[in-house]
DNA sequence: GGTCTACCTTTAGA
DNA sequence: ATCTAAAGGTAGA
């Protein structure tokens, strides 16, 4: 394992701030790794990808990148067309081509609120994730928390993915970390998964994620990845009745895949946070005759109608922010 | 078609 | 120390 040096791409941070967004609740697999000192950067952030491992610093003014690939190492050329291919992908996942300050003025003008907080919060936007990675992955945060939702993802890849590499911190000798993709839908859509999920603390959610996985698989075989990507050439309506045929997908899951995988940026999932935003700022009812107000679908639709109406087209990439 | 409940597990706060 | 409520909801009645 060649430690090749990071490469810099000029970025300021008010177009993506890494902690802020890596961390957040939108993936839940990139792992940290602290540095030291001296360095601009607070810390290390790695994913790893189906065929290599993707490390990101940053400072203030450039975000620096480099690759690490499973053995046998690539030659110097091939390297080169490699690191090539990380930067595609990075300015894909991080969808750099959208210029994030025009879209903070934009919101400020179109909401006090947002002008009052958006000093506070510079730098996040919205990722364009692998849309599997992404229903997995949320399917798992149905009435949970970050913490066990990153643990239960990081246990999918263990369990359900061999590791592609490992990586040696020379800060740590000890640590050898291994790396895992995400494991693909024919292998989780085994009849003994859900079982194995239940064991490893994955609650009712076992189940979802087993039967989700076999109705792809059944519907689309090995064409699955491809055919949820391609959801992204439909209209907001047709991939959302798509998606909530799936075990698992609710409207608020289904809302999320659509936002952050699927390049619908108007969509913002309406979860208990996000209402209470909207009771607190945006003048709707939190309560009646003393007794709170429960989310419905009705209550959805009203949350989301009006948040779409301050925030514009982005209304999605805005409520990431909020 | 809207409304009510059970559901796994963890953890912060009473 | 024990307990409850809430945590980025959903399926089924």
């Amino acid at each position: 394992m060649s430690l090749s040096a990071f490469h810099a791409l000029p970025l300021p941070i008010v177009q993506l701030s890494l902690d802020a967004v890596l961390k957040c609740g939108q993936s839940f697999r990139w792992s940290t790794f602290p540095l030291p000192q001296p360095n601009d950067a607070s810390r290390e952030y790695r994913l790893c990808l189906y065929d290599r491992v993707v490390c990101l610093r940053q400072s203030p003014t450039q975000l620096f990148y480099r690759s690490v690939y499973p053995d046998p190492q690539p030659s110097e050329t091939q390297a080169r067309l490699l690191d090539a291919e990380t930067l595609v992908w990075l300015k894909d996942y991080f969808q750099l081509d959208v210029d994030l300050a025009n879209l903070y003025q934009e919101w400020g003008v179109r909401d006090q609120v947002f002008l009052n907080i958006k000093e506070r919060f510079s730098g996040i936007r919205m990722l364009r994730q692998d849309p599997w990675e992404n229903l997995v992955s949320f399917i798992c945060s149905s009435n949970n928390n970050i913490s066990r939702i990153t643990k239960m993802v990081q246990n999918l890849c263990i369990h359900y993915s061999p590791p592609l590499l490992h990586i040696s911190d020379p800060s740590c000798l000890e640590s050898r970390q291994a790396y895992h993709p995400f494991p693909s839908p024919s292998v989780l859509a085994r009849p003994d998964v859900s079982a194995k999920l239940r064991s490893l603390g994955f609650g009712y959610r076992a189940d979802f994620i087993q039967k989700t996985a076999r109705l792809l698989v059944d519907t689309h075989g090995t064409g699955s990845e491809t055919w949820l990507m391609n959801l992204r050439e439909e209209t907001t309506e047709k991939a959302r009745e798509e998606l909530l045929k799936f075990m698992g997908v609710g409207r608020k899951v289904a809302d999320c895949v659509l936002l952050m995988s699927l390049d619908k940026r108007e969509v913002i999932p309406v979860d208990t946070h996000v209402h209470q935003i909207a009771i607190k700022h945006y003048g709707l009812k939190g309560s009646a005759n003393g007794k709170k107000i429960n989310m419905t679908p009705k209550i959805y639709e009203e949350v989301n109608k009006k948040l779409v109406d301050v925030w514009g087209d982005y209304a999605g990439w805005a409520h990431s922010v909020s």
